[in-house]
DNA sequence: GTAGTTTTTGCGATTAATTATCAATTAACT
DNA sequence: AGTTAATTGATAATTAATCGCAAAAACTAC
């Protein structure tokens, strides 16, 4: 089984049992769900509850909690944190399937890209220190239009007003010394 | 007061002031803190109420919660997500001083890099779906040398073991089509 | 500087996400 | 089929962070 190509119930039963863990009903259903997610979608421990429940695959939360964080430890899922204040899961695609996240921190919007040169960056900063390259996730905050055109920052009732944000003109090109 | 340059409680107390807020002596003292801090350090909340106690300027948690929280709206702290289950603050440092982060997830030990193209990156993504960039982040999780001599994965309690993390040897230079 | 108004603080209570405990169940191996 | 150890589900516990409120303090205008 190729590193790049996706989990079936198949690998992922292989894969447990190599590591002394079982293969169970529950992980099958789970990463069913994952599979089938259309591309762009994320998942919280809760969300993945009420989805398995609402179609009749009920699944203790426990064990939500408990297989997501497992199937993100085998590099299953990708464990992000978005501006919600709690997990989202998604399948992780490796290269090239790499992606990053752009978030609205005012309604929490959030846009998926692709860009492979993040990837190369966050690779050579590894050999670098001698570390051994897991996940990269770049995560850019930022301000939906529809937001803009609500008048932000001012006319936002009590929530985000960076006066001090990062200039869309600001010079980028020379190298700090 | 250039965007650029860094608060000091004179320049903080207009920002506050011009927003209908107050200048009080928690957050003056949790600015000084942050100033003082050693370039690569990172405290939570808790760290940060510690930090005050053991210095006799005891704040209040709650304090301490809401000032953070205000200063990284106003653009004066960085709000992280490491890999610790809780929120890092440092002080933001706009281009070109901005920089991103290399963690072990096995030990949570946190390096430091600049890379501005990475700014680039995101501010090219911003442009093209019409966001206003806050701020970005590129975490980069990774296992440090030190656990990599532990034998990791193998030789580890019940912790990480990715088996198809992206590969150090992979091709990164074409496109998907 | 004093008074008035509104924000901020500190305390305790509360919420929300996640993890821990443990008996009952079940997958994998022989 | 029987043995063994992992897994589940229900519940309790934990933890980060927020909330409500009365007292204290900061700004503003006299
Ligand atoms: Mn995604
Ligand atoms: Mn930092
Ligand atoms: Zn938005
Ligand atoms: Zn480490």
């Amino acid at each position: 089984m190729s590193p790049l190509s996706s989990y079936t119930a198949a690998s992922l039963k292989a894969e447990l049992n190599a590591r002394g863990w079982r293969m169970t009903p529950q992980r099958e259903k789970i990463l069913h769900v994952f599979q089938n997610l259309p591309k762009g979608n994320h998942l919280s421990a809760e969300e993945l509850h009420n989805l398995l429940e609402r179609r009749g695959e009920s699944i203790s939360l426990s064990t939500i909690y408990r297989s997501v964080k497992l199937m993100a430890r085998m590099g299953i899922l990708r464990e992000l944190e978005l501006a919600e204040g709690h997990k989202h899961y998604e399948v992780n695609q490796p290269y090239p399937h790499h992606h990053h996240h752009l978030v609205c921190i005012q309604c929490n919007k959030t846009l998926e890209f692709n860009n492979d040169s993040i990837l190369k960056h966050s690779l050579k900063q590894c050999e670098k220190e001698g570390f051994q390259l897991i996940d990269c996730q770049l995560t850019v905050m930022a301000i939906c239009p529809e937001a803009l055109r609500m008048g932000w920052p001012s006319g936002l009732p009590s929530n985000w007003s960076c006066s001090r944000s990062i200039s869309q003109s600001e010079p980028l090109e020379q190298e700090e010394e």
